[in-house]
DNA sequence: TAATTTACCATACATTTGTATGGTAAATTA
DNA sequence: TAATTTACCATACAAATGTATGGTAAATTA
């Protein structure tokens, strides 16, 4: 058996910065960066300056590159196949949904999820979304740059309930229909004030862990 | 509105094999190939015969790169958002689990969605996983390479019937668990011959469209 | 205090990478 | 048939990228 590898030695706030910035890199659609593109975005005048940096990383044990390749810079975490996600606000049974201006949580999804820039994750906590066949501990990946059209997942917050459900506006009518043929249709005239659409929820993830 | 972008022009074998590879070192969670790297996965002597096929490619719309930068190949996909990926089988109600040499269908997953390479997608059909909270639709993401730990999640065929549960092995017994309380445990002896087991739930992912 | 680490800059050089240009042979199209 | 496309090779060059080495100043550690 294998001890966990130990990371043993601290990062400076600068070296922890930079590792960052190569993982949110990687983590967005985007590729690694290289020598000069970090030293661009740390507003060094050099390359080498960065290349300290890296050597450090590596010797510190956070970051792995083969030598001579671009781009080769790999961030050696804990457990290979995780990667740190900010988790931006949680839905709670019969609560208001909270969206906090910094993460409230970091959630370990497996490396090959990857979040687009302008998507985010809601944890699901309860039972609120069953109607959705959402349940507790999911993760929802919402974006909020799509429009929203007719037929689309949203996640709304309706009179302090977060909800998810399918968008229909008919006229001056908004029907949110449940997936679930179990729980009613609510329907809404489109100026009421206490429907507030946050994004369009374009996908579900869900973990599952050994525990 | 803006009509759907067409791609007009058809490639020719060796193009879309290019194009293909080039999408799975982004998706697997590796970077984009420089010219080089690409020239030597397909054996050729030179760059210099990629630079073409690379240069056709954007021609015909398929692919976007950046001018003098290294690894900057975007490939250019319908929805921007959206990638293909094959699913490799199907779990249907009450019959076996099938799993096909060849995809039978291809799933556009959010690009943010990236699956391993020892990982196949497995498309559910029906209500047969609905004891794990698993849907019609749902795409559950297995993992061939990884160990069977007591508490994951496995996928197994069961005297014919695909489940997903989660595997205790407790001496020479085993238990298959059902999230849902509803559903009674099977408990089975380790050799018993009708138990498959294929491989590690590690994820599900819903897609919610809009239809 | 002396030694070490950290954070930065500068320069030189080798390799990788992208690009431009030209060529050949086979297949396809006009 | 002639022109075009496709698929490959070769070479030369410039830009990008990684690497090696040396230096300074401030902060930290021994």
């Amino acid at each position: 058996m294998y001890g966990k590898l130990k990371m043993s030695i601290e990062l400076t706030k600068i070296q922890k910065d930079i590792l960052d910035f190569i993982i949110e890199k990687r983590s967005n659609n985007s590729i690694p960066p290289t020598l000069s593109e970090i030293s661009e975005q740390f507003g060094y005048k050099n390359r080498s300056t960065v290349q300290q940096h890296i050597l450090a990383l590596e010797k510190k044990g956070y970051l792995k590159k083969t030598p001579n390749k671009s781009r080769y810079l790999e961030p050696v975490l804990e457990d290979k196949i995780f990667v740190p996600r900010p988790v931006l606000g949680e839905v709670a049974a019969g609560n208001p949904l909270v969206i906090y201006p910094d993460s409230i949580d970091s959630v370990e999804l497996p490396s090959f999820v990857k979040i687009a820039a302008t998507s985010f994750l809601l944890r699901v906590k309860g039972d609120s979304l069953k109607d959705a066949y959402i349940f507790n501990g999911d993760l929802v990946i919402v974006n909020t740059a799509v429009p929203i059209k007719n037929g689309a997942f949203v996640v709304a917050v309706l009179d302090d309930t977060a909800v998810i459900k399918r968008y229909i506006k008919l006229g001056d009518e908004i029907e949110l229909r449940s997936e679930n043929k179990e729980f009613k249709t609510i329907k809404l005239n489109c100026n009421y004030e206490g429907l507030r659409l946050i994004g369009v929820a374009v996908g579900i993830y869900r973990i599952m862990d050994s525990n």
